[in-house]
DNA sequence: TTTTAAATGATAGCAATACTATCATAAATA
DNA sequence: TATTTATGATAGTATTGCTATCATTTAAAA
């Protein structure tokens, strides 16, 4: 049996939906392989468009401009993530198991159960890594959140929130712990990258060190925290 | 007595040294004015000029692009914090103390002992929070990296692991929980005012609950430690 | 199969951005 | 006073970030 997953996307992200036609196809997978070619700034849909082999008219026939390319494909990754969640956490029991699948997850050590025919994941999870916080770093964030266009960021912060809840019932910061998990993974790992002192696994290839991490900051703010107290110390 | 300091910058950052000159001062000002107002991406040298009321080739003049300005204020900012960090602790004998200190600089609600007349701190701070990680996630990174720019960010981290350290000797994640503490007091702000459902703190004006977020996140940290064990669970 | 509609290509154009260069003048320093 | 240094004024250029028009190809509906 061959999985075809389609993700359906919020429609207020593109003009035309990039799903429905091969080009549309197109300028995502070669959008994202440029993204990552050469970074975000100096990404423009002329550039795009010559490589997808079409005119820059063309693609804004898909996409109002970079920004919104860029929103598209982190969504995309957060809402593939949220279903990976679900994929790996289903039929488990012990939350303490779930939440050790969620660092799997976040730390790309899980293995995908569907194939993407365009999309390449691992490209994509350096992009969000490296660009992803510019999708909602902008002065436009509450327009952009009210038009939903974070909604699965949100969804899969929210769905973690609530395995640390269940793990830890009454705990008081579920989703700033998730949201700060989620965040220090990607930025933990674009550290140890680019700026290794930052981190402690500076010359580590692994992302093992960076799973202990986030298994140690988890489980220490969940098991000591005690009902009726939110401090630690 | 009245206090006067100067942060000495990386030259590196700057074509002509902005505070050498009442123009380069005035660059500063209105720049971290401005991209407060209207943020980084619509933020122009010639906006800038209009502003200031210079031309723009004179701001090239102090600077090479907007993206170095950036760096100049977000690096000012980590160099300031450090200083802040050093006078707070200073004489405080018990490290818990310090650690209580830093998150108290982290999440703003430390008094400044000290005037800077052209820099308006609250400002850049929200800069530092909205558009500071935009200073390091560029394909430029290592360049900028090998040029020290990130000195200051990175000796700001080296000393919160060290304090950690001392509280805590052997805890194996020093740095990467220093820069990780660093930047979820930002994100977490950032959340809290233009993604509330990603933190716990919705709809609350104070900075309390980020603190007693962090300082829980912090001292389970450390307090789970054992020696000989690096994981919590 | 025809007709009609939808999608793409080709081309043009325009205001703004991100610079670089030149020269004159004003201000500070030697 | 001579001379360096800083700024202002102005111009220019390639690229970016779009929008508009019209012809053509492709796909869907009649």
């Amino acid at each position: 049996m061959e999985l075809q997953l389609q993700i359906k996307m919020n429609p207020a992200l593109f003009v035309r939906d990039p799903e429905s036609t091969e080009l549309g196809r197109n300028i995502i997978r070669d959008g994202i392989k440029m993204i990552h070619e050469i970074g975000f700034e100096d990404f423009t849909f002329k550039k795009l468009a010559n490589q997808v082999g079409t005119t820059e008219a063309s693609i804004y026939r898909y996409f109002e401009n970079k920004h919104r390319l860029l929103t598209y494909i982190t969504t995309w990754f957060w809402t593939w993530l949220e279903y990976q969640l679900i994929f790996h956490t289903n039929n488990i029991k012990e939350p303490a198991e779930k939440i050790n699948i969620i660092i799997k997850l976040l730390t790309f050590q899980a293995a995908d159960q569907f194939i993407l025919e365009h999309i390449d994941k691992n490209v994509l999870h350096q992009i969000v890594i490296s660009e992803g916080d510019k999708s909602y770093l902008t002065k436009h964030v509450t327009e952009d959140n009210k038009a939903m266009l974070f909604k699965p960021y949100k969804d899969l912060c929210h769905r973690i929130a609530e395995v640390f809840l269940e793990y830890k019932p009454g705990f008081p910061f579920p989703h700033s712990l998730g949201s700060t998990v989620i965040e220090t993974a990607h930025h933990q790992l674009y550290f140890k990258d680019h700026l290794p002192r930052l981190t402690d696994f500076g010359g580590v290839k692994s992302s093992k060190p960076l799973a202990d991490f986030l298994h140690h900051l988890i489980f220490s703010a969940l098991d000591s925290f005690k009902k009726g107290k939110a401090k630690g110390s």
